[in-house]
RNA sequence: GGCCCCUUCGUCUAGCGGUCUAGGACGCGGCCCUUUCACGGCUGAAACACGGGUUCGAUUCCCGUAGGGGUCACCA
């Protein structure tokens, strides 16, 4: 299976070509005219050229296959020393584990120093291999926001370039505040940005017998315990703890508890016994190694006294259970997944690989959130008029970089995307910029397409029964002058206004008496017209200007008034001809300062 | 407050110890094209948070300071 070429790209022997394509010189003109030639500004292709942690992925790579990593016998003395906790310690290296599983890593190996293979049966290929299972979780609370699309485009990504898959999960164990509509909402907006999961969705709920059993497998073991400690109790400890001005931590008396000791008749949460010395390292694909002291990591609930499952325990059983082997999301999850390490850990089950992905942060550098006009994705179709491919576009560049790459297209995309480049920091949302993209996309978008897309937004404005032919006919030059689908209805109304025509205030100023006149000489002149077409209505209307002295400005602009009611518009030869002869002439004669009896 | 993470033009980013007079894009200003508005082309202003190290040499590596963010539930 090809790795990204690192491995090429850092062979010298490799020849460079003379004159690479991707390398562009740029010029500078000099204030004095002379032209000087700037450095050179390579354009790489990734797989000449990887970023800086993926060079270090591909050395550790190397050391790694020379010196395979020793289990570590000290940094992790936590209290439950079972063989579980007892893997190796991933160094540098280990980050990249599933690199190694690419490049044909002896991988039993590592099952006898520790790994034991996931449960489930997906991660596992035909060929005994792991492949890549990537998996998007949103719980059905709302709307499917920007910062939950673009994780999902991560996944997606990351799956497609590795060949893997990419599967969806609806985390709807919160069951006050999940609702079938945001379900919808949700699977509506990834469909739209064409992100649906490879395989049926899984729903988190419908599978709490699963998390149940796994909870009591857990007590079982000794790895977790019933704890009676109620809520209020919690919070006046928790409390007293504020008070003193010392960290508050879960020190539940019930952990050592022998379970014969453990009431029957009392309501209890099962919790999870956290290591409570050592220290948990997360070679993270985005944050890099990060480390935290194990005495950070409380006593959660895994199993509420209702004896359903907490988020904590369901997305570990989840992700084991689907075989995820890459856990891509948002860094809010970060402090998390050293939790979820404690169950994954006691189940022994596979570490996944994970990769925290930076928020979204509003134009003020806080979380993005409703405050900022946080819109659903759904929104930015309806309300905005933004194009799919420019939010992926929009999205798949906030954070993340290609050299000078900026219109980068799906397939472009796959090629490209490099989880490990992601910018650990969170990109503020620019709007202006995503519709800078949309008018991009916009304009090179299929008329036909975009007819579909206007025609009821025209119909909404107003405008009875459009006609389609006419709106798709005129997208051409439409288009050009618009960012959004909003935009492009505003700019076709003139197609459908019916006489007399309203007209806009500085359309009505441009209608003066000499003006007036002026359309009723170029009507006169146009009826005589018989070739009705873009050339030579351009040439007719070029020949009276010069007859007449005028710039053509002074013919064209009354004359744009009268046919849109607009100063501005398609050009107006454009126009002339998409309104066709007789409306034309008609628009022009309501305008015109003509006798009585040609006034329509 | 504890813990974790981050810091290059206003914004998104390129940068991999000498290639930096720091590149591109959006936005903003100017000019050109032009019947208007756009599109397009050219062009201008605009950034390495600060302080210490390491080094012959730091935007780049290390430490600190400041600032920002995330997280601390029987929510997910």
């Amino acid at each position: 299976m090809p790795l990204s070429g690192e491995e090429n790209a850092r062979d010298p022997a490799r020849p460079m070509p003379q004159e690479p394509q991707w390398q562009r010189k740029r010029r500078q003109t000099q204030p004095n005219g002379a032209v000087r030639e700037g450095r050179t500004t390579p354009r790489f292709p990734l797989r000449m050229r990887p970023p800086a942690r993926a060079r270090d992925r591909s050395r550790h790579a190397k050391e790694i296959a020379q010196a395979p990593p020793k289990p570590s016998t000290s940094r992790s003395c936590c209290s439950m020393a079972d063989a579980a906790m007892q893997r190796p310690r991933r160094g540098r290296g280990m980050r990249y584990f599933h690199y190694w599983l690419w490049l044909g890593w002896p991988w039993r190996t590592l099952d006898r120093k520790g790994f034991t293979m996931a449960s489930g049966s997906a991660s596992s290929g035909s060929n005994g291999q792991s492949a890549v299972v990537t998996r998007f979780a949103p719980s059905p609370t709302g709307y499917l926001h920007i910062g939950g699309a673009r994780t999902a485009l991560f996944n997606w990504l990351f799956a497609r370039q590795h060949g893997g898959k990419y599967l969806l999960r609806i985390e709807d164990t919160d069951r006050a505040r999940s609702t079938e509509p945001a379900i919808d909402a949700i699977f509506d907006g990834l469909t739209w940005l064409g992100l649906e999961g490879d395989e049926e969705p899984v729903f988190q709920f419908a599978r709490s017998q699963r998390h149940a059993e796994v909870a009591a497998q857990l007590l079982e073991s000794g790895h977790a315990y019933r704890c009676y400690l109620t809520t209020e109790e919690l919070a006046e400890r928790r409390q007293k703890a504020q008070e003193e001005r010392r960290p508050f931590r879960i020190d539940s008396e019930w952990r050592d508890a022998d379970p014969s000791s453990w009431p029957s008749d009392r309501p209890y949460v099962v919790r999870i016994k956290a290591p409570r010395d050592g220290e948990t390292v997360i070679d993270d694909l985005v944050q890099g190694q990060v480390t935290v002291q194990n005495v950070e990591i409380d006593d959660f609930v895994i199993l509420r006294s209702d004896g359903t499952p907490t988020y904590m325990l369901a997305v570990v059983v989840d992700d084991n259970d689907m075989g995820v082997t890459h856990v891509i999301r948002g860094d809010d999850h970060l402090n998390n997944a050293f939790r979820q390490l404690v169950i994954v850990n006691a189940m022994g089950w596979t570490v996944p690989t994970y990769g925290h992905v930076p928020l979204i942060h509003g134009p003020d550098g806080a979380k993005l959130s409703k405050r900022h006009g946080a819109l659903g994705v759904d929104a930015y179709r309806d309300e905005l008029g933004v194009l799919p491919e420019a939010l992926f576009n929009y999205l798949l560049r906030l954070g993340w970089g290609h050299g000078d790459e900026e219109i980068i297209a799906r397939e472009q995309a796959v090629e490209w995307f490099d989880i490990a480049h992601v910018g650990k920091s969170p990109a503020r949302f620019d709007l202006a910029k995503l519709q800078n993209l949309n008018g991009h996309y916009l304009r090179e978008a299929d008329d036909a397409r975009l007819a579909a897309l206007v025609l009821p937004l025209v119909a909404a404005n107003g405008f009875a029964n459009p006609d389609p032919v006419l709106l798709e006919k005129a997208m051409p030059v439409l288009k050009v002058r618009a960012k959004d689908v909003n935009e492009l209805a505003e700019g076709a109304a003139f197609l459908f206004a019916t006489r007399p025509l309203a007209m806009s205030e500085k359309a009505q100023a441009l209608l003066t008496d000499e003006a007036r006149g002026r359309l009723a000489v170029i009507h006169e002149r146009l009826s005589g017209e018989s070739d009705w077409t873009l050339e030579a209505l351009e040439a007719n209307l070029k020949a009276m200007a010069e007859e007449l002295e005028l710039g053509l400005g002074k013919l064209a602009q009354p004359l744009r008034a009268a046919l849109t009611g607009q100063t501005t518009s398609p050009g107006i030869f454009d126009v002339l001809v998409l309104l066709g002869r007789n409306e034309s002439l008609a628009r022009i004669a309501a305008q015109a300062d003509v006798p009585a009896g040609s006034q329509v």
